[in-house]
RNA sequence: GCAGGAGUAACUCAGUUGGUAGAGUGUCAGCUUCCCAAGCUGAAGGUCGCGGGUUCGAGUCCCGUCUCCUGCUCCA
Protein backbone atom coordinates (compact mmCIF):
# COMPACT_ATOMS: atom_id res chain seq x y z
CA UNK A 1 0.00 0.00 0.00
CA UNK A 2 1.74 3.26 -0.91
CA UNK A 3 1.55 6.04 1.66
CA UNK A 4 -1.56 8.36 -0.04
CA UNK A 5 -3.42 5.02 0.15
CA UNK A 6 -2.55 4.24 3.68
CA UNK A 7 -3.31 7.92 4.46
CA UNK A 8 -6.53 7.75 2.76
CA UNK A 9 -7.18 4.57 4.93
CA UNK A 10 -6.54 6.58 8.19
CA UNK A 11 -8.62 9.34 7.31
CA UNK A 12 -11.69 7.54 6.68
CA UNK A 13 -11.20 5.44 9.68
CA UNK A 14 -10.74 8.90 11.91
CA UNK A 15 -13.36 10.52 10.15
CA UNK A 16 -15.83 7.38 11.05
CA UNK A 17 -14.87 7.95 14.56
CA UNK A 18 -14.93 11.69 14.84
CA UNK A 19 -18.30 11.91 12.93
CA UNK A 20 -20.33 8.38 14.60
CA UNK A 21 -20.31 6.29 11.32
CA UNK A 22 -18.13 3.19 13.42
CA UNK A 23 -16.88 2.96 16.71
CA UNK A 24 -13.90 0.54 17.93
CA UNK A 25 -16.54 -2.08 19.78
CA UNK A 26 -15.82 -1.93 23.61
CA UNK A 27 -14.21 0.80 23.22
CA UNK A 28 -13.42 1.97 26.96
CA UNK A 29 -12.68 -0.91 28.18
CA UNK A 30 -9.74 -0.83 25.43
CA UNK A 31 -11.45 -2.27 22.38
CA UNK A 32 -12.59 -6.17 21.47
CA UNK A 33 -10.99 -7.67 18.54
CA UNK A 34 -11.85 -7.37 15.12
CA UNK A 35 -15.32 -6.06 16.35
CA UNK A 36 -16.93 -2.82 15.19
CA UNK A 37 -19.95 -1.22 16.54
CA UNK A 38 -21.52 1.58 13.65
CA UNK A 39 -22.81 4.49 15.18
CA UNK A 40 -25.46 6.91 14.60
CA UNK A 41 -24.43 7.72 10.58
CA UNK A 42 -22.70 4.44 10.58
CA UNK A 43 -26.40 2.55 10.67
CA UNK A 44 -28.56 5.01 8.83
CA UNK A 45 -25.56 3.89 6.06
CA UNK A 46 -25.69 -0.02 6.84
CA UNK A 47 -29.83 0.51 6.67
CA UNK A 48 -29.70 2.33 3.90
CA UNK A 49 -27.94 0.01 1.88
CA UNK A 50 -29.71 -3.28 2.88
CA UNK A 51 -32.67 -1.67 2.36
CA UNK A 52 -31.93 -1.05 -1.10
CA UNK A 53 -30.69 -4.21 -2.18
CA UNK A 54 -33.73 -5.29 -0.63
CA UNK A 55 -35.61 -3.20 -2.27
CA UNK A 56 -33.76 -4.49 -5.86
CA UNK A 57 -33.78 -8.04 -4.88
CA UNK A 58 -37.20 -9.24 -3.50
CA UNK A 59 -39.71 -6.21 -4.00
CA UNK A 60 -38.68 -5.89 -7.62
CA UNK A 61 -38.58 -8.96 -8.58
CA UNK A 62 -41.26 -11.16 -9.34
CA UNK A 63 -39.10 -14.40 -8.51
CA UNK A 64 -37.13 -13.50 -5.60
CA UNK A 65 -39.23 -13.63 -2.30
CA UNK A 66 -37.60 -13.16 1.52
CA UNK A 67 -36.67 -14.97 3.98
CA UNK A 68 -35.56 -14.16 7.94
CA UNK A 69 -34.10 -17.28 9.73
CA UNK A 70 -32.67 -17.93 12.97
CA UNK A 71 -28.73 -17.63 13.45
CA UNK A 72 -28.54 -20.83 15.17
CA UNK A 73 -29.70 -23.70 13.86
CA UNK A 74 -29.39 -27.46 13.95
CA UNK A 75 -25.93 -29.62 14.16
CA UNK A 76 -26.54 -31.48 11.79
CA UNK A 77 -27.29 -28.61 8.80
CA UNK A 78 -23.35 -28.10 9.15
CA UNK A 79 -22.25 -31.66 9.03
CA UNK A 80 -24.62 -31.78 5.74
CA UNK A 81 -23.47 -28.49 4.25
CA UNK A 82 -19.70 -29.89 5.09
CA UNK A 83 -18.90 -26.89 7.73
CA UNK A 84 -17.85 -28.96 10.70
CA UNK A 85 -15.67 -31.05 9.06
CA UNK A 86 -14.30 -28.09 6.65
CA UNK A 87 -14.23 -25.41 9.44
CA UNK A 88 -11.90 -27.71 11.49
CA UNK A 89 -8.82 -28.40 9.97
CA UNK A 90 -5.72 -29.95 12.47
CA UNK A 91 -3.42 -27.10 12.29
CA UNK A 92 0.54 -27.60 13.67
CA UNK A 93 2.63 -24.89 15.24
CA UNK A 94 6.77 -24.71 14.38
CA UNK A 95 8.86 -24.89 17.08
CA UNK A 96 11.74 -23.38 15.46
CA UNK A 97 10.28 -20.57 13.23
CA UNK A 98 6.68 -20.39 14.98
CA UNK A 99 5.10 -21.31 11.69
CA UNK A 100 1.62 -22.27 11.57
CA UNK A 101 0.38 -24.44 9.45
CA UNK A 102 -1.87 -27.19 8.07
CA UNK A 103 -0.71 -30.96 8.92
CA UNK A 104 -2.66 -32.23 5.71
CA UNK A 105 -0.96 -30.07 3.79
CA UNK A 106 2.09 -30.47 4.99
CA UNK A 107 1.92 -34.08 4.46
CA UNK A 108 1.76 -33.58 1.21
CA UNK A 109 4.20 -31.30 0.50
CA UNK A 110 6.64 -31.98 3.26
CA UNK A 111 6.37 -35.76 3.74
CA UNK A 112 9.49 -37.53 5.84
CA UNK A 113 9.84 -40.73 7.03
CA UNK A 114 11.04 -41.79 10.73
CA UNK A 115 15.28 -41.19 10.79
CA UNK A 116 15.68 -39.33 7.16
CA UNK A 117 18.32 -36.74 7.84
CA UNK A 118 16.69 -32.73 7.60
CA UNK A 119 18.24 -29.73 6.60
CA UNK A 120 16.87 -26.57 8.26
CA UNK A 121 16.76 -23.14 5.91
CA UNK A 122 15.67 -20.17 7.98
CA UNK A 123 16.17 -17.65 5.36
CA UNK A 124 19.27 -15.86 6.63
CA UNK A 125 21.84 -16.53 9.21
CA UNK A 126 21.30 -15.02 11.73
CA UNK A 127 18.15 -16.45 12.77
CA UNK A 128 20.03 -19.69 11.89
CA UNK A 129 22.16 -18.82 15.21
CA UNK A 130 19.64 -17.98 16.62
CA UNK A 131 17.86 -20.84 16.41
CA UNK A 132 20.69 -23.59 16.08
CA UNK A 133 21.65 -21.73 19.91
CA UNK A 134 17.36 -22.62 20.70
CA UNK A 135 17.49 -26.39 19.45
CA UNK A 136 20.76 -27.21 21.17
CA UNK A 137 18.94 -25.87 24.22
CA UNK A 138 15.64 -26.85 24.12
CA UNK A 139 15.62 -29.90 22.39
CA UNK A 140 19.54 -31.04 23.28
CA UNK A 141 20.35 -31.78 19.39
CA UNK A 142 23.70 -29.78 17.97
CA UNK A 143 23.20 -29.05 14.27
CA UNK A 144 26.14 -28.26 12.26
CA UNK A 145 25.62 -24.43 10.69
CA UNK A 146 26.20 -24.13 7.24
CA UNK A 147 25.57 -20.35 6.28
CA UNK A 148 21.68 -19.88 6.74
CA UNK A 149 20.92 -23.86 6.63
CA UNK A 150 21.37 -25.94 9.59
CA UNK A 151 22.01 -29.86 8.89
CA UNK A 152 21.98 -32.94 10.70
CA UNK A 153 18.27 -33.07 12.26
CA UNK A 154 16.53 -36.15 12.16
CA UNK A 155 12.79 -36.72 11.35
CA UNK A 156 10.61 -38.05 14.08
CA UNK A 157 7.50 -40.78 13.46
CA UNK A 158 5.43 -37.69 12.38
CA UNK A 159 5.18 -38.34 9.01
CA UNK A 160 5.94 -34.39 8.07
CA UNK A 161 8.39 -31.28 7.93
CA UNK A 162 7.74 -27.38 8.87
CA UNK A 163 7.07 -26.76 5.16
CA UNK A 164 8.65 -23.23 5.97
CA UNK A 165 12.37 -24.06 7.30
CA UNK A 166 11.81 -28.10 7.37
CA UNK A 167 12.02 -28.52 10.85
CA UNK A 168 10.98 -31.64 13.01
CA UNK A 169 10.33 -29.81 16.13
CA UNK A 170 6.72 -29.39 16.04
CA UNK A 171 3.52 -28.57 18.19
CA UNK A 172 0.84 -31.24 18.59
CA UNK A 173 -1.50 -31.15 15.91
CA UNK A 174 -4.35 -28.77 17.40
CA UNK A 175 -7.78 -28.33 16.51
CA UNK A 176 -8.70 -24.44 15.18
CA UNK A 177 -12.51 -24.84 14.68
CA UNK A 178 -13.70 -22.02 12.73
CA UNK A 179 -17.37 -22.07 13.72
CA UNK A 180 -18.36 -20.38 16.78
CA UNK A 181 -19.13 -22.61 19.12
CA UNK A 182 -21.61 -22.14 21.60
CA UNK A 183 -24.58 -24.02 24.05
CA UNK A 184 -28.24 -24.21 24.50
CA UNK A 185 -30.03 -24.47 27.54
CA UNK A 186 -29.04 -23.14 30.87
CA UNK A 187 -27.07 -25.84 32.45
CA UNK A 188 -23.60 -25.41 31.38
CA UNK A 189 -22.25 -28.61 29.46
CA UNK A 190 -19.00 -27.69 31.50
CA UNK A 191 -20.35 -29.03 34.65
CA UNK A 192 -20.68 -32.52 32.89
CA UNK A 193 -16.92 -32.58 31.92
CA UNK A 194 -16.30 -31.65 35.39
CA UNK A 195 -18.23 -34.48 36.84
CA UNK A 196 -16.21 -36.84 34.45
CA UNK A 197 -13.24 -35.60 35.35
CA UNK A 198 -14.15 -36.46 38.75
CA UNK A 199 -15.29 -39.66 38.20
CA UNK A 200 -12.83 -40.82 36.87
CA UNK A 201 -14.20 -41.14 32.89
CA UNK A 202 -11.02 -39.10 30.92
CA UNK A 203 -8.25 -41.02 32.84
CA UNK A 204 -5.94 -42.63 30.51
CA UNK A 205 -7.37 -40.86 27.64
CA UNK A 206 -4.97 -38.20 25.64
CA UNK A 207 -4.90 -36.28 22.19
CA UNK A 208 -7.90 -37.36 19.58
CA UNK A 209 -9.22 -39.75 21.70
CA UNK A 210 -9.71 -37.28 25.04
CA UNK A 211 -11.21 -34.49 22.62
CA UNK A 212 -13.65 -36.95 21.53
CA UNK A 213 -14.90 -38.18 24.81
CA UNK A 214 -15.48 -34.38 25.69
CA UNK A 215 -17.38 -33.82 22.43
CA UNK A 216 -19.34 -36.47 23.22
CA UNK A 217 -20.08 -34.74 26.82
CA UNK A 218 -20.71 -31.63 25.47
CA UNK A 219 -22.75 -32.82 22.19
CA UNK A 220 -26.20 -32.55 23.72
CA UNK A 221 -26.49 -29.20 23.74
CA UNK A 222 -23.76 -28.06 21.07
CA UNK A 223 -24.95 -25.49 18.67
CA UNK A 224 -23.16 -23.12 15.84
CA UNK A 225 -23.63 -19.74 15.07
CA UNK A 226 -24.25 -19.50 10.82
CA UNK A 227 -21.02 -18.82 9.15
CA UNK A 228 -22.79 -18.00 6.03
CA UNK A 229 -27.00 -17.46 5.82
CA UNK A 230 -27.14 -19.58 2.53
CA UNK A 231 -27.78 -22.85 4.34
CA UNK A 232 -31.54 -21.93 5.60
CA UNK A 233 -32.17 -21.02 2.18
CA UNK A 234 -31.59 -24.66 1.58
CA UNK A 235 -33.27 -26.26 4.52
CA UNK A 236 -36.50 -24.22 3.76
CA UNK A 237 -36.31 -24.63 -0.13
CA UNK A 238 -39.38 -26.83 0.14
CA UNK A 239 -41.49 -24.92 2.74
CA UNK A 240 -40.81 -21.82 0.86
CA UNK A 241 -41.65 -23.28 -2.56
CA UNK A 242 -45.00 -24.81 -1.73
CA UNK A 243 -46.03 -22.32 0.49
CA UNK A 244 -45.65 -19.45 -2.15
CA UNK A 245 -46.68 -21.64 -5.07
CA UNK A 246 -42.71 -20.57 -6.35
CA UNK A 247 -42.00 -21.68 -10.13
CA UNK A 248 -38.30 -23.12 -10.78
CA UNK A 249 -36.31 -20.32 -11.48
CA UNK A 250 -36.72 -18.56 -8.20
CA UNK A 251 -34.77 -17.03 -5.47
CA UNK A 252 -35.08 -16.74 -2.13
CA UNK A 253 -33.22 -13.79 -0.43
CA UNK A 254 -31.94 -13.14 2.88
CA UNK A 255 -30.01 -10.57 4.64
CA UNK A 256 -27.99 -10.90 8.62
CA UNK A 257 -25.30 -11.72 10.96
CA UNK A 258 -22.84 -14.29 10.09
CA UNK A 259 -20.29 -15.23 12.60
CA UNK A 260 -16.44 -17.41 11.46
CA UNK A 261 -13.81 -17.43 14.07
CA UNK A 262 -11.31 -16.23 11.26
CA UNK A 263 -7.12 -16.72 12.01
CA UNK A 264 -6.42 -13.21 11.10
CA UNK A 265 -8.49 -10.05 10.84
CA UNK A 266 -7.28 -6.83 8.83
CA UNK A 267 -8.46 -3.69 6.94
CA UNK A 268 -10.93 -2.04 9.62
CA UNK A 269 -14.46 -3.49 9.30
CA UNK A 270 -12.92 -5.24 5.58
CA UNK A 271 -12.83 -8.61 7.78
CA UNK A 272 -14.24 -9.34 10.98
CA UNK A 273 -15.72 -12.21 12.97
CA UNK A 274 -19.22 -11.22 13.11
CA UNK A 275 -20.36 -9.40 9.85
CA UNK A 276 -23.52 -9.03 8.03
CA UNK A 277 -24.46 -10.68 4.49
CA UNK A 278 -26.68 -10.28 1.30
CA UNK A 279 -27.33 -13.52 0.03
CA UNK A 280 -29.61 -14.75 -2.44
CA UNK A 281 -30.33 -18.51 -3.81
CA UNK A 282 -31.37 -18.22 -7.08
CA UNK A 283 -32.99 -22.06 -7.74
CA UNK A 284 -32.97 -22.97 -11.86
CA UNK A 285 -33.28 -26.43 -13.83
CA UNK A 286 -29.92 -27.82 -14.79
CA UNK A 287 -28.50 -27.08 -17.99
CA UNK A 288 -29.56 -23.39 -17.51
CA UNK A 289 -26.93 -22.61 -14.60
CA UNK A 290 -24.46 -21.28 -17.33
CA UNK A 291 -26.75 -18.45 -18.32
CA UNK A 292 -28.38 -17.48 -15.05
CA UNK A 293 -24.31 -17.29 -13.95
CA UNK A 294 -23.73 -14.58 -16.18
CA UNK A 295 -27.13 -13.04 -16.04
CA UNK A 296 -26.22 -12.37 -11.97
CA UNK A 297 -23.31 -12.03 -12.37
CA UNK A 298 -23.27 -9.01 -14.76
CA UNK A 299 -26.56 -7.78 -12.51
CA UNK A 300 -24.81 -7.85 -9.69
CA UNK A 301 -21.45 -5.63 -10.58
CA UNK A 302 -23.85 -3.38 -12.27
CA UNK A 303 -26.13 -2.69 -8.82
CA UNK A 304 -22.67 -2.07 -7.21
CA UNK A 305 -21.84 0.51 -9.73
CA UNK A 306 -25.06 2.30 -10.10
CA UNK A 307 -24.67 3.84 -6.47
CA UNK A 308 -21.13 4.35 -6.90
CA UNK A 309 -19.09 7.50 -8.31
CA UNK A 310 -16.20 5.78 -9.89
CA UNK A 311 -17.15 2.42 -11.49
CA UNK A 312 -14.47 2.04 -12.97
CA UNK A 313 -12.90 0.66 -9.42
CA UNK A 314 -15.33 -2.51 -9.39
CA UNK A 315 -14.56 -5.29 -11.53
CA UNK A 316 -15.58 -9.07 -12.15
CA UNK A 317 -13.43 -11.60 -11.58
CA UNK A 318 -13.26 -15.39 -12.12
CA UNK A 319 -12.23 -17.68 -9.85
CA UNK A 320 -9.32 -20.10 -11.49
CA UNK A 321 -9.95 -23.88 -10.84
CA UNK A 322 -7.77 -24.01 -7.34
CA UNK A 323 -9.40 -21.27 -5.53
CA UNK A 324 -12.90 -22.60 -6.06
CA UNK A 325 -15.15 -23.90 -2.99
CA UNK A 326 -15.43 -27.92 -3.09
CA UNK A 327 -19.00 -27.31 -4.12
CA UNK A 328 -18.67 -24.93 -6.65
CA UNK A 329 -18.44 -25.17 -10.69
CA UNK A 330 -17.57 -22.03 -10.79
CA UNK A 331 -17.24 -18.31 -9.40
CA UNK A 332 -17.07 -15.10 -10.16
CA UNK A 333 -15.90 -11.97 -7.61
CA UNK A 334 -17.11 -8.47 -7.97
CA UNK A 335 -14.15 -7.16 -6.83
CA UNK A 336 -13.42 -3.10 -5.49
CA UNK A 337 -10.05 -1.70 -5.82
CA UNK A 338 -9.51 -0.68 -2.04
CA UNK A 339 -6.54 1.63 -0.83
CA UNK A 340 -4.53 -1.18 -0.34
CA UNK A 341 -5.62 -3.01 -3.57
CA UNK A 342 -8.13 -5.16 -4.91
CA UNK A 343 -10.34 -6.74 -2.91
CA UNK A 344 -13.43 -9.20 -2.48
CA UNK A 345 -17.13 -7.67 -2.12
CA UNK A 346 -19.63 -10.26 -3.42
CA UNK A 347 -19.26 -13.63 -4.44
CA UNK A 348 -21.32 -15.01 -7.43
CA UNK A 349 -21.13 -19.16 -7.56
CA UNK A 350 -22.71 -21.91 -9.09
CA UNK A 351 -23.15 -24.21 -6.32
CA UNK A 352 -24.87 -26.85 -8.68
CA UNK A 353 -27.46 -28.86 -6.61
CA UNK A 354 -24.81 -29.87 -4.09
CA UNK A 355 -26.35 -28.44 -1.30
CA UNK A 356 -30.01 -29.92 -1.77
CA UNK A 357 -28.81 -32.96 -2.11
CA UNK A 358 -26.80 -32.88 0.96
CA UNK A 359 -29.79 -31.79 2.50
CA UNK A 360 -31.59 -34.28 0.75
CA UNK A 361 -29.78 -37.31 2.13
CA UNK A 362 -28.80 -36.16 5.52
CA UNK A 363 -32.44 -35.46 6.69
CA UNK A 364 -34.28 -37.97 4.50
CA UNK A 365 -36.14 -35.06 3.32
CA UNK A 366 -36.90 -34.61 -0.48
CA UNK A 367 -35.50 -31.28 -1.70
CA UNK A 368 -36.66 -31.84 -5.26
CA UNK A 369 -38.79 -29.77 -7.86
CA UNK A 370 -41.62 -31.23 -10.38
CA UNK A 371 -41.81 -29.22 -13.43
CA UNK A 372 -46.09 -29.23 -14.18
CA UNK A 373 -45.12 -28.30 -17.79
CA UNK A 374 -42.37 -30.51 -18.73
CA UNK A 375 -44.05 -33.12 -16.29
CA UNK A 376 -40.40 -34.08 -14.88
CA UNK A 377 -38.65 -34.26 -11.38
CA UNK A 378 -35.09 -32.71 -10.83
CA UNK A 379 -33.06 -31.11 -8.14
CA UNK A 380 -32.47 -27.75 -8.77
CA UNK A 381 -28.87 -26.06 -9.83
CA UNK A 382 -28.14 -23.16 -7.37
CA UNK A 383 -26.68 -19.57 -8.85
CA UNK A 384 -25.54 -17.76 -5.28
CA UNK A 385 -25.06 -13.93 -5.85
CA UNK A 386 -23.56 -13.55 -1.94
CA UNK A 387 -22.47 -10.04 -0.64
CA UNK A 388 -21.09 -8.34 2.50
CA UNK A 389 -23.51 -5.97 3.96
CA UNK A 390 -20.73 -4.52 5.78
CA UNK A 391 -17.94 -4.75 3.34
CA UNK A 392 -20.48 -2.80 1.22
CA UNK A 393 -20.23 -0.22 3.66
CA UNK A 394 -16.60 0.10 4.00
CA UNK A 395 -16.59 0.50 -0.52
CA UNK A 396 -19.25 3.24 -0.52
CA UNK A 397 -16.94 5.32 2.69
CA UNK A 398 -14.27 5.15 -0.13
CA UNK A 399 -16.06 5.85 -3.26
CA UNK A 400 -17.73 8.58 -1.31
CA UNK A 401 -14.57 9.80 0.47
CA UNK A 402 -13.26 13.85 -1.66
CA UNK A 403 -10.91 16.21 -0.57
CA UNK A 404 -10.93 19.67 -2.79
CA UNK A 405 -9.43 22.35 -2.89
CA UNK A 406 -11.85 25.71 -2.42
CA UNK A 407 -11.60 29.02 -1.93
CA UNK A 408 -12.02 29.82 1.79
CA UNK A 409 -12.31 33.00 3.76
CA UNK A 410 -8.79 32.72 4.96
CA UNK A 411 -7.48 31.39 1.65
CA UNK A 412 -7.49 28.28 -0.48
CA UNK A 413 -8.28 25.08 2.28
CA UNK A 414 -9.64 21.37 2.16
CA UNK A 415 -13.35 20.57 1.40
CA UNK A 416 -14.12 16.88 2.85
CA UNK A 417 -17.21 15.63 1.10
CA UNK A 418 -18.49 11.89 1.29
CA UNK A 419 -20.28 11.89 -1.93
CA UNK A 420 -22.41 9.63 -0.71
CA UNK A 421 -25.03 8.53 -3.53
CA UNK A 422 -28.49 10.41 -1.85
CA UNK A 423 -29.92 7.28 -1.29
CA UNK A 424 -27.25 5.92 0.73
CA UNK A 425 -26.73 9.33 2.61
CA UNK A 426 -27.62 8.74 5.91
CA UNK A 427 -29.17 12.30 6.18
CA UNK A 428 -31.19 13.12 3.64
CA UNK A 429 -31.21 17.12 4.14
CA UNK A 430 -30.46 19.53 6.69
CA UNK A 431 -32.96 22.48 7.21
CA UNK A 432 -31.10 25.08 8.87
CA UNK A 433 -31.97 28.94 9.66
CA UNK A 434 -29.27 31.08 8.27
CA UNK A 435 -29.00 33.31 11.95
CA UNK A 436 -30.47 32.31 14.91
CA UNK A 437 -32.91 35.11 15.01
CA UNK A 438 -35.93 37.14 13.55
CA UNK A 439 -38.16 34.33 13.60
CA UNK A 440 -35.80 32.30 11.29
CA UNK A 441 -35.37 29.02 13.32
CA UNK A 442 -39.28 29.17 13.94
CA UNK A 443 -40.24 29.03 9.80
CA UNK A 444 -37.09 26.65 9.81
CA UNK A 445 -38.76 23.91 12.77
CA UNK A 446 -42.10 24.17 10.93
CA UNK A 447 -40.56 23.11 7.98
CA UNK A 448 -38.49 20.11 9.95
CA UNK A 449 -42.24 19.20 10.81
CA UNK A 450 -43.18 18.55 7.05
CA UNK A 451 -40.00 15.95 6.45
CA UNK A 452 -41.04 13.99 9.79
CA UNK A 453 -44.24 13.44 8.42
CA UNK A 454 -43.00 12.46 5.35
CA UNK A 455 -40.61 9.90 6.77
CA UNK A 456 -37.52 11.42 5.51
CA UNK A 457 -34.24 11.91 7.77
CA UNK A 458 -34.18 15.87 7.63
CA UNK A 459 -31.92 17.24 10.52
CA UNK A 460 -32.30 20.68 12.25
CA UNK A 461 -29.39 22.12 12.34
CA UNK A 462 -28.38 26.06 13.90
CA UNK A 463 -25.31 25.57 15.73
CA UNK A 464 -22.39 28.00 14.50
CA UNK A 465 -22.15 30.02 11.34
CA UNK A 466 -23.21 29.05 8.10
CA UNK A 467 -19.86 28.42 6.15
CA UNK A 468 -19.12 25.79 8.93
CA UNK A 469 -23.03 23.79 8.65
CA UNK A 470 -22.66 23.76 5.17
CA UNK A 471 -18.55 22.03 5.44
CA UNK A 472 -20.08 19.70 8.76
CA UNK A 473 -22.57 18.45 6.20
CA UNK A 474 -20.45 18.22 3.38
CA UNK A 475 -18.52 15.69 5.61
CA UNK A 476 -21.12 13.37 6.81
CA UNK A 477 -22.71 13.53 3.41
CA UNK A 478 -25.94 15.15 3.62
CA UNK A 479 -27.02 16.05 -0.07
CA UNK A 480 -28.60 19.29 0.31
CA UNK A 481 -29.15 22.02 2.86
CA UNK A 482 -31.87 24.46 2.91
CA UNK A 483 -31.86 27.72 4.35
CA UNK A 484 -34.00 29.96 5.53
CA UNK A 485 -33.29 33.11 5.35
CA UNK A 486 -34.25 37.22 5.49
CA UNK A 487 -36.17 37.14 1.78
CA UNK A 488 -37.60 33.51 3.60
CA UNK A 489 -39.40 35.97 5.67
CA UNK A 490 -40.37 38.45 2.79
CA UNK A 491 -41.47 35.59 -0.01
CA UNK A 492 -41.16 32.54 1.63
CA UNK A 493 -38.51 31.22 -0.63
CA UNK A 494 -35.81 29.25 0.55
CA UNK A 495 -32.15 28.34 -0.72
CA UNK A 496 -31.56 24.77 -1.52
CA UNK A 497 -27.74 23.97 -1.88
CA UNK A 498 -26.30 21.19 -3.59
CA UNK A 499 -23.27 19.64 -1.53
CA UNK A 500 -21.58 18.04 -4.47
CA UNK A 501 -21.42 21.60 -6.79
CA UNK A 502 -22.09 23.87 -3.54
CA UNK A 503 -24.09 25.85 -5.65
CA UNK A 504 -27.63 27.10 -4.71
CA UNK A 505 -30.94 28.19 -6.23
CA UNK A 506 -34.22 29.41 -4.62
CA UNK A 507 -37.38 27.63 -3.95
CA UNK A 508 -41.01 28.16 -2.77
CA UNK A 509 -40.49 26.95 0.99
CA UNK A 510 -44.21 24.81 0.58
CA UNK A 511 -42.27 23.21 -2.32
CA UNK A 512 -39.55 22.08 -0.40
CA UNK A 513 -40.83 18.59 0.59
CA UNK A 514 -41.71 17.60 -2.70
CA UNK A 515 -38.72 19.29 -4.65
CA UNK A 516 -36.57 17.11 -1.91
CA UNK A 517 -38.55 13.84 -2.68
CA UNK A 518 -38.52 14.02 -6.44
CA UNK A 519 -34.55 14.45 -5.87
CA UNK A 520 -34.58 11.08 -3.76
CA UNK A 521 -36.32 9.44 -6.42
CA UNK A 522 -33.55 9.09 -8.88
CA UNK A 523 -31.61 6.01 -9.08
C1' G B 1 -0.04 -17.15 14.16
C1' C B 2 4.95 -14.60 12.59
C1' A B 3 7.71 -9.91 11.74
C1' G B 4 7.81 -4.62 12.02
C1' G B 5 5.45 0.07 13.66
C1' A B 6 2.07 2.68 16.89
C1' G B 7 -1.16 3.86 21.34
C1' U B 8 -1.01 11.14 25.46
C1' A B 9 -8.13 15.47 25.23
C1' A B 10 -13.50 13.85 20.50
C1' C B 11 -9.56 14.38 16.10
C1' U B 12 -4.26 15.46 14.53
C1' C B 13 -0.07 15.59 17.35
C1' A B 14 4.06 18.01 20.88
C1' G B 15 6.03 16.54 25.65
C1' U B 16 14.04 17.66 26.54
C1' U B 17 19.07 13.76 30.67
C1' G B 18 12.77 10.68 34.94
C1' G B 19 10.68 16.28 38.46
C1' U B 20 3.18 20.04 38.72
C1' A B 21 0.04 17.20 31.41
C1' G B 22 0.45 21.02 26.45
C1' A B 23 -0.99 23.06 21.36
C1' G B 24 -4.09 23.38 17.05
C1' U B 25 -8.74 21.79 15.41
C1' G B 26 -13.37 20.29 17.27
C1' U B 27 -17.34 20.59 21.23
C1' C B 28 -20.44 23.67 24.65
C1' A B 29 -22.35 28.76 26.47
C1' G B 30 -22.74 34.00 25.41
C1' C B 31 -21.97 38.18 22.03
C1' U B 32 -21.50 39.31 16.92
C1' U B 33 -22.77 37.68 12.04
C1' C B 34 -27.67 37.78 5.83
C1' C B 35 -24.34 32.40 2.68
C1' C B 36 -19.44 28.54 2.45
C1' A B 37 -14.66 25.76 8.60
C1' A B 38 -15.03 34.62 9.86
C1' G B 39 -14.35 37.41 14.77
C1' C B 40 -14.53 38.29 20.33
C1' U B 41 -15.28 36.33 25.49
C1' G B 42 -15.69 32.22 28.55
C1' A B 43 -16.08 26.90 29.74
C1' A B 44 -15.99 21.76 29.73
C1' G B 45 -12.95 17.78 28.41
C1' G B 46 -6.87 13.57 30.08
C1' U B 47 -7.55 6.19 34.01
C1' C B 48 -0.88 9.37 29.30
C1' G B 49 -4.32 1.76 26.28
C1' C B 50 -4.30 -1.71 30.73
C1' G B 51 -1.46 -4.33 34.78
C1' G B 52 2.96 -4.95 37.35
C1' G B 53 8.19 -3.47 38.48
C1' U B 54 12.55 -0.01 39.35
C1' U B 55 12.71 4.94 41.80
C1' C B 56 11.98 9.84 46.87
C1' G B 57 9.38 10.63 42.14
C1' A B 58 7.47 7.31 35.73
C1' G B 59 3.85 9.90 29.92
C1' U B 60 9.39 9.11 29.89
C1' C B 61 13.19 3.26 32.10
C1' C B 62 12.08 -2.43 32.54
C1' C B 63 8.51 -6.74 32.16
C1' G B 64 3.74 -8.57 30.86
C1' U B 65 -0.79 -7.78 28.37
C1' C B 66 -4.68 -5.52 25.15
C1' U B 67 -5.91 -2.81 20.73
C1' C B 68 -4.85 -0.66 15.98
C1' C B 69 -1.81 -0.17 11.41
C1' U B 70 1.60 -2.50 7.56
C1' G B 71 3.64 -6.96 5.35
C1' C B 72 3.49 -12.31 5.43
C1' U B 73 0.36 -16.62 6.75
C1' C B 74 -4.78 -18.08 6.88
C1' C B 75 -9.71 -17.28 4.69
C1' A B 76 -14.37 -24.98 4.13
Amino acid sequence: MSTNDQDLMQKIVSLCKRRGFVFQSSDIYGGLRSAYDYGPLGAELKRNLMSLWWRDMVHRREDVVGLDASIIMHPKVWHASGHLAGFSDPLVDCLVCKERFRADKAMETHATAEGDVLTLNLGDKGRAKTAEALIAERFGVQLERRGKDLVGAAANDRGYACPNCNSPWLSEERQFNLMFKSSVGAVDPMGAVAAAIEGGELDGLTGRDLRAKIDALTAESAVYLRPETAQAMFVQFANIQQSMAMKVPFGIAQMGKSFRNEITVEHFIFRSVEFEQMEMEFFCEPGTDDEWMDFWSNARIEWWQRYANDPERFRLRAHTPDELAHYAKGCFDVEYLYPWGWGELEGIANRTDYDLQKHAKHSGAKLEYFDPQQQKKYTPYVIEPAAGATRGVLVYLCDAYHEETVEGAKGPETRVVLKFHPKLAPIKVAVMPLVKKNGMPEKARALMERFFEKGINAKYDEQHAIGRRYRRHDEIGTPWCLTIDGQTLEDDTITIRDRDTMAQRRIGIDDAVAEIEALLRKD
